[in-house]
DNA sequence: GCAATTGCTGATATCGTTGTCAAAGAACAT
DNA sequence: ATGTTCTTTGACAACGATATCAGCAATTGC
C-alpha cells in the first residue's frame, strides 16, 4: 500500500492463497471457480485495492478496451452530441473513446484505418456519416474483420450494426405540414452530395410536393454543402428570382440560418414574406430571431445506441443490442406560418 | 505477410541476423547503434512491415503513447476547437487522444482522474477550464507527479505548462473601443463565476470604465452563466430598466446572442437603438443578423501549443515548447456603431 | 606495453496478464 | 471395484516489447 509500486494478480493470488490463474478466473468472471474461492479472492482483491492492468490484458487477450470514433463531419455540433452520447456508454462499460479524425477524400482512407486499428488493438469502431456511406470503406473493414457500428440515414444497405434515422420520413412530414400551411411555391437547399442524408432529404420533399401535385421550379432548388456560407448563397441565389417562394426549405439548419440572414439583407420580412424550415434543430435553431422551425433527430440517443451495439458484438458480456431505425420530431417555430394572402 | 501473424520483433532480429535488443535500439533510436547495422535493421522493418506493438510497449515501458482531454464545458464549439488544436499534434507524434468528460461539482473527480490515468497509464493531460480553475485538482495530480499542460485564462499562478488567453487585456481593448465610438451607457453579463475567466473578462471591462470617469451602473449589471437562456434573461432584466443603455457587452456570443434576441423580440433597433458585444468569435457570431462584434481567441492553437507542452514533458523526443500567452483579436462587425444622437 | 575506457552487441530476465494443459478429486455409470 | 466424466485448480508458457548486464573489440591514457 505504502509503496509505489502497483499491486499485482501475483500479490492477490498469494494474499488468498491461490493460484495467480484463479485470480485471473474470478477478475474475468469465468465458470468453475467455486464460491468459496471466489469470495477469497475477491476480498483480498479489495484489501490490497488491485486493478489489472490495462496493458498486460491487452497484450496478452489482443483487446484494449478502446473503442475509436471515426468521423469527417464539420458539424460540430452533430460531433458534440455524438461524442457524449458514445461516452455514456462507455461510462457504463469501463471501455475508452478515442477520436480519429477522417478525411473522406483520403485515397488511403481504408488502409490507414485498419493499420491504427492493428497498431492500437482498437476493439471496434463507430463510423459516422459521411464515411458510413463510404460502400468501399466498411467492405474493408468486413475483410478485416474489423468490428464496428454506422450510425447512418436509413437506405436499403443491410447489416445487423445499424443506427439509422429516418430522414426521409421526417422530410416528407415537414413538407406536408408546409403544405397544408397552404404554401405551394416552396424553394429547397440540398445538403453535400457525398453524404446519403442529403439526396434521401431532397427526395422526401419532392416526393411530397409530387404527390399533391405542386410543381417544382428547379431555380429554386439549389445545391449546399451544410455550410452556412453555402446556405447564405443559395438563399441569395433563390431570391434574386424574378418570382419568389414563400417557402425555402434548407436541409441543415446552417444553411437555413444562411437564407435567413440573406433574406434580412434583403428586407424581406420573416416570416410573414418568407417562411425558412431548416434540419437537425441544432442549439442555433432556437437562438435565431425569428426561430427556426426544423426537425430533430436524437442523435446522441443513436450514439448511445450505437455505442450499445458495437459493445454488445465486442464484449460478450453486455446483453446484444439490436438495430434500430429513430424517429425524428418535426420542432414548429416562429418561422414557419399559414400563407397570408 | 501472408499469414494472419503480425511481425514481431523477434521476426526483423532474425530476417537482419542481430539480436532483439538492437532491434529495439534502432526502433528507439537509441545511441551506440553502428550505422551498418541501424541501415540493415531499417530494411529488414521496411521489407517485414513490421510495427510495434503499442500494448507490448505500453507494458514494459509503462507509457501507453496515450494523452487524454479533462473536460467540462458545455460549449461545443471551444470544445470542438481544442479537440481538433490537440488532435493535430497527436497526428505527428503518433499519439492517441481520448476523452475525460468530468463533472466539476464531483466530490472524487481528483481520485477518479488519477486512477484513470494509472487504470489506462495515461501518459499526460490537457486540463481545459473550468477544470483548470480548480486549484486542489491541480495540486493533486502535482502530487501524483501527473504529467499535464493546462488552457486557462492568465492569471498569476505559476507553471510551466500553462498556454493562456489574455482575456483581461481583451475586454479591456474592446471596452476602450466601445467608449471611442461615444457610448457611455454600457450593460455587462457576466459569465458562470466558476469560471476565471468571468471574473477577468468583468475586470477588463470596469477597469476601462473606471479609467474614462465612466460610473458603471449596477442595474446594467447581470450574471449569467455563459448560455444563450441566460443571456437572454438578463437581456430582458436590463432592457426593461427605466432607462436603457446604449451597448450590452456580454461575456461571451451566446449570451450575446440571446441579448439580441430579447432586444429583436422587443422591437429595439441594433445597432442604432443597441450595440451587442460578444467574445468567444463562435460561429453564431458571423451568422446572426446583424453580425456580431466579439473577441477571437485562437482556440484552435492554443489547444496545439498545449499538445506541444504536454508531449515535450512527456517525450523527450520532442523539442521543450514553453508556456505562452496567446493574444485575442477584436472582431469588429454589424453590431456596433458610433453613438448616434 | 598494459590497464582503463569506450562503442557496440546479444543472452536473458522482465513487465502483468491470459492461455494451455494436465492433475486431483468428486460424482456417476458400469 | 473399476472406468469415465465433470469440476476445480495450478504450473508454466506465452504475448511482444524494453531493461540489465556482461562480453568483446577497438581506442585511449600513462
Amino acid at each position: 500500500m505504502s509503496k509505489q509500486m502497483s499491486v499485482t494478480i501475483k500479490d492477490v493470488s498469494k494474499d488468498a492463497s491461490v493460484s495467480i490463474k484463479t485470480v485471473s478466473r474470478v477478475i474475468n468472471n469465468e465458470v468453475n471457480v467455486s464460491e468459496d474461492t471466489k469470495h477469497k479472492v475477491l476480498q483480498s482483491i479489495a484489501r490490497l485495492g488491485f486493478k489489472p492492468n490495462k496493458n498486460a490484458q491487452s497484450l496478452r487477450s489482443k483487446r484494449s478496451y478502446m473503442i475509436a470514433l471515426l468521423y469527417d463531419n464539420p458539424n460540430k455540433h452533430y460531433l458534440a452530441d455524438i461524442q457524449s452520447g458514445i461516452l455514456q456508454v462507455c461510462k457504463e462499460t469501463g471501455y475508452n473513446l478515442v477520436l480519429q479524425e477522417c478525411n473522406y477524400q483520403n485515397k488511403n482512407l481504408s488502409i490507414e484505418i485498419i493499420e491504427f486499428i492493428r497498431d492500437f488493438q482498437i476493439d471496434g469502431l463507430i463510423v459516422t456519416p459521411p464515411l458510413s456511406d463510404m460502400d468501399d470503406l466498411l467492405t474493408s473493414l468486413d475483410n478485416a474483420k474489423v468490428h464496428y457500428s454506422i450510425i447512418a440515414p436509413s437506405d436499403k444497405r443491410i447489416s445487423s450494426s445499424y443506427v439509422s434515422s429516418n430522414d426521409y420520413d421526417a422530410t416528407y412530414a415537414m413538407t406536408n405540414e408546409i403544405i397544408s400551411k397552404g404554401h405551394t411555391d416552396i424553394g429547397f437547399i440540398k445538403g453535400h452530395h457525398k453524404h446519403s442524408a442529403s439526396s434521401l432529404r431532397y427526395k422526401g420533399f419532392s416526393d411530397a410536393v409530387v404527390q399533391m401535385n405542386i410543381p417544382i421550379n428547379s431555380e429554386w432548388v439549389k445545391e449546399g454543402d451544410f455550410s452556412f456560407d453555402s446556405g447564405f448563397s443559395a438563399g441569395l441565389e433563390i431570391l434574386d428570382s424574378p418570382i419568389c417562394p414563400s417557402v425555402i426549405f434548407a436541409s441543415n439548419d446552417y444553411m437555413a440560418a444562411g437564407v435567413m440572414k440573406a433574406a434580412q439583407m434583403k428586407r424581406i420580412k420573416i416570416p410573414s414574406e418568407l417562411c425558412i424550415i431548416g434540419f437537425d434543430d441544432s442549439p442555433i435553431a432556437e437562438q435565431l430571431w425569428p426561430s427556426l422551425s426544423t426537425i430533430r433527430q436524437p442523435v446522441e440517443e443513436m450514439a448511445c445506441h450505437a455505442a450499445k451495439i458495437l459493445l454488445g458484438t465486442v464484449d460478450g458480456l453486455s446483453e446484444k443490442t439490436e438495430s434500430k431505425e429513430f424517429k425524428s420530431e418535426l420542432i414548429l417555430r416562429e418561422s414557419l406560418v399559414s400563407l397570408s394572402g
